[in-house]
DNA sequence: CATGAATGAGTATTCATTCAT
DNA sequence: CATGAATGAATACTCATTCAT
């Protein structure tokens, strides 16, 4: 008996700790948002919850715990659909086309983490374009790519910190234009995105 | 004393006025560089300042406007820049090219505005990639050049506002890496971005 | 499995609880010692336990009834070495110089304690310059001690009010100074207490 | 004109500052007084004022720092009294007779103050018996003398560390005994203490 | 117009205590 | 009886802004 009921007791526990720190972070993702990382406070964040102001405490240290946890799961998330890419990619050409189709896609499917990257860009000492350690680490192996490409002379010699860098410039500036636009079109924006990084402004596009 | 100042107050007003301003500005643009919008306190402004704190409210009526004040001055600024390389330019692409010359050596030549520039980018409801209304201005006029070359049939038809946001995120991008480097090289980032926005990863650079 | 040990719950649960209670106490200890009364947080003392936040309150109400706990302890156990004491006494004089060198070799031998009377003195409403609830039984028992030495002619007499103060204010402040030295010393302690009670600066002593 | 209306100006606020600080010192002395160091907190001390909250930390760094003001307060207070008697003794004896009935005198005729040194004792880190900086510069004071006078042969060659100890332990007791006593006297306790430090409880007193 | 003290709303965080499991 | 997550009251301190001088 005290068995059933011991093990009952952990297992709701463990699903309602889920559950809370599920509830804390989905809040967190809505409010920075909707008013930005540096508006938001961490009141904020559990007014839009059930919870009491020191529960948040139980799961997270500060309201940049949370932030990082998001990003984190942003970035993880991104990054391993963009490494699928990698894996699956046959050319440079259709790897950076793939790259871009991912990219844009994800953020038209997940508007709230669009947001939510829109409003990391305003974090203190975050001010990297909009790189959290996630977009670092994706850039860094981007970079790689790029590297191995020039060696097997699939593109010129480049300067590699400056292409990566161009890469994603395009595009971020390009999603935020996607983004403005109904309907969402990310193939269309894929399609920009490429034609204009493969052959630039004097390609055959048009 | 006081008497025999106040005599001599009308003239000597205006350019203190002037000058308290400017006194304002100046540590403004200091603190914004150094701390983050963000972080930054109307104290800690007027704290580099020989002036009483409610001064500041004198000049300016918070924090965002003195904010406001410097980015439309490096806006303004900037913008006459480029207006001249427009007028002076005798083909798209030369305009491309001294377009992102003068940009890059612009932030080059003034660190302390680029660092602001920076800073810009995490101001609350300033989430546009980067874009105070000074650069929405400047894109505003990049959008119509675009047009008109593609009206003269220069370049391709290509989805002018996806352009202008490509060409924008590829200066911002390449000012970033450039300001890592030492020493800074704007024709090295200038020869880079004109090359990848004409000719693309494709193109017979490297 | 639990049900095994739920058999044998009747015994083993006293012994348990005996064994929670002390480890309650003597991390109690530890940390009023540490950080003093008024640093220290339930948390903190549960934290030096294998027990959770909860089980705290299951043997006390609050932090206040384990510090009354540890302080009657230690009231207790010195009473009774001071009724020893008294009872062995054969002389007022003989009493006084046992009495001190009992206090001092006490504290000597459980500096833990003697950091936790120290920590005592700053509870609130605990202000009485070191009197818990022990302390003052004790002076009630000296005080009585002092009354039936005047009775007898033993000493003159003196207002016992003052005189167990007194007495009282020369042992705390003795003790203090010597258990700053190294090695603790507490013969040297009872023989200066002793002599400066007894026959005060103007004693033959040095 | 403007030079009278300004020197008023300063003159206002200058009084008006003091006065403000003041009303902060004396309503800390009251609260102190009342519920300890500890229990106090910075909203207790500000609701006796008329002041708002902010305005606490115009004058005063934390609690603490208002806790020293205080004290150095009265330690200074208290050690020129002292220092005026230690002037004008001409023997040691009438020295430490001056030296009781001084310290009892003050705290007999500022209550408040005999309170809150009883709450000073509460600090943590400050749980010397009851030395805030300012006793311990008092006691290092009477060590000089007190070696003066082994010096001089004027009594014998005690310990100088207990003795100062005790004079002060003895000092602090019997003041607490006094102040529950109803009327004041502290010739009584002079009397007593002096007799007690001078010849002990052997002394022909009585 | 300059001053700088006063204001008080606002925020992050802690902690003793409760209670469902 | 043990557990430890949830609670929410409480506190210190900051800061933009006002306003009397």
């Amino acid at each position: 008996m005290s068995v059933s009921l011991d093990s009952l007791a952990s297992g709701r526990r463990a699903v309602n700790r889920k559950n809370n720190r599920d509830a804390i972070l989905d809040a967190a993702r809505d409010v920075f948002a909707e008013i930005g990382y540096g508006g938001t406070t961490v009141r904020d964040i559990i007014r839009r919850t059930n919870l009491a102001s020191g529960t948040f405490y139980n799961y997270f240290d500060s309201k940049e715990a949370v932030f990082n946890a998001l990003s984190e799961e942003i970035g993880t998330e991104l990054r391993q659909l963009l490494r699928d890419v990698r894996q699956r990619a046959t050319s440079f050409d259709g790897f950076i086309e793939a790259m871009f189709l991912t990219y844009f896609s994800y953020y038209a499917n997940n508007r709230e983490n669009y947001m939510l990257t829109r409003s990391n860009r305003g974090r203190d000492g975050m001010n990297e374009v909009m790189q959290g350690p996630q977009v670092h680490a994706g850039f860094a192996e981007l970079s790689d790519d790029i590297r191995q490409a020039i060696a097997e002379g699939v593109i010129p010699q480049l300067d590699v910190e400056f292409l990566t860098a161009s890469l994603g410039g395009v595009a971020f500036s390009i999603l935020d234009e996607m983004m403005e636009r109904e309907p969402l079109d990310p193939e269309a924006a894929e399609q920009f995105a490429t034609l204009l990084s493969m052959t630039g402004v004097r390609g055959n596009g048009g």
